[in-house]
This record gives structure tokens, sequence and C-alpha cells, in this order.
DNA sequence: TTATATTTGACCAGTTTTGTCAAAACATAT
DNA sequence: ATATGTTTTGACAAAACTGGTCAAATATAA
């Protein structure tokens, strides 16, 4: 199961890149990239944007990465999440009509 | 479309209460309780199940609705909603094994 | 060892959330 | 209109949560 984390530290691997110079390029501390490639903390959604630039990555499978991981997390002790994740479903659709 | 607040403030109504009741019961705030009731704040996991044990309803009826407000309400303004939401199952299921 | 890269954890600041309270608004009756 | 009872609103403070900074600790390799 992929992950946000997964998805940025694979391109900066893929990239030959150190934590260092991506910390310099998007201007985010290093210890926080580093936090976020082992999901560790959540970004903003203005640096999962930043880093889809950076990296060359959809904007929209980093973003549904983004907030699934923490949809995920919100979840993760209920047993009801199927039957949540149902109603949120209605409920979005109701709202945008 | 239900939600929340219209559960608890039925269930309140069919009862007859007032407000400054079952804040007494509940050891809420009035002025809160009447926010929940028109959802205009969020109660804590514990409070809901204060109310479902006050009012009788069904403990998971009411946190499903709860949690399901929750998650629609992060995923408003996403057009990505849909993707989500099936991406969090996923990882869900995922997590359970 | 030294050098380089990553991870960890303590700390701070800013934001968001939650609770408290009193006043305002609303309703209903006299 | 006044009086009484209920609900809603908004200002404020306390508490909890987030996000950022930094240096020390750890890991890896030469």
């Amino acid at each position: 199961m992929t992950n946000f984390g997964d998805l940025i530290r694979i391109a900066r691997e893929e990239k030959g890149l150190f934590l260092r110079q991506v910390a310099a390029e998007l201007d985010i501390d290093q210890a926080i990239i580093s936090k976020f490639e082992r999901n560790e903390r959540k970004p903003t959604k203005e640096q999962v944007l930043k880093f889809a630039k950076f990296y060359k990555l959809s904007e929209e499978i980093l973003l549904i990465e983004w907030l699934s991981d923490k949809v995920a997390y919100d979840l993760q002790d209920e047993n009801l999440a199927d039957k949540v994740l149902k109603a949120a479903e209605q409920k979005i659709k109701y709202k945008k009509k």
C-alpha cells in the first residue's frame, strides 16, 4: 500500500538528491522533509504541491495520497470505517448539488 | 441528508427537554449543545457517547454521523473526494490485516 | 577516525479547538 | 408593554494541536 511519504522518498532517490538539496530548493527544513518521507508528519497542501512540481509528479496523485492518508488516520481506530466512508460519500454528493 | 445535530435535536425534542436540562445532566454548557444541534461545532467522541447514552440512541449510528460529518467537512473543497474515499478505503482494509 | 547524510527530540510560536459566561434575541403569556 | 423562560450569539480565556527551527544523536561509508 502506497502512501505520501513513500512517493516523495522514491522520487528523491530516483533523482539522487539529498534531503539537504531538496530542503534548499523547496525552502522546507530538511528535518521536516525527513519526517514527511517517513509519514511522521503531514505536510500542508501547499507543500504537497511544491513536491509535485519539484519532482514532476502528478498533483492529483499526490493530493489523493495525502488526503487519503489523513482520512485513514482519522478512522484508524474505528471499526465503523466502512460505514463512515459510505455516509461521507453521500454527504459529499448531497452537498455538490 | 441527516447529520449529527439533527439527531440530537430531534431526540431532545421528542423527550420534551430544554437545553438547560440536558446541559445539567451531561455536564456540558448549554450554549455548546445549542451549537452542536445546529452543527456549528463538533463534539468530542466522549461527548458523542454521552449523548447516545442519555438519549438512548445507538452509539454506532451517532458515531457514524459524527465521523462522516468530519470526513465530509475535510473533503468539502476537494473535487477529488471520490478518489480519496476509495484510496482511504483501501488503506484501512490494508491496515486491518 | 573523519566526513556526510539522516533521524530524533526539545523547544517555540502560531493556530485551532474547546469551554465559560453574560448579554442579546426570540417566544409566549399576562 | 412587561414579565418569564428558552435559545442563540459573541467575546474571551484555557487547552490542545500544528508547524517550524535547531542542535545533538545516529547511521553509513571512506
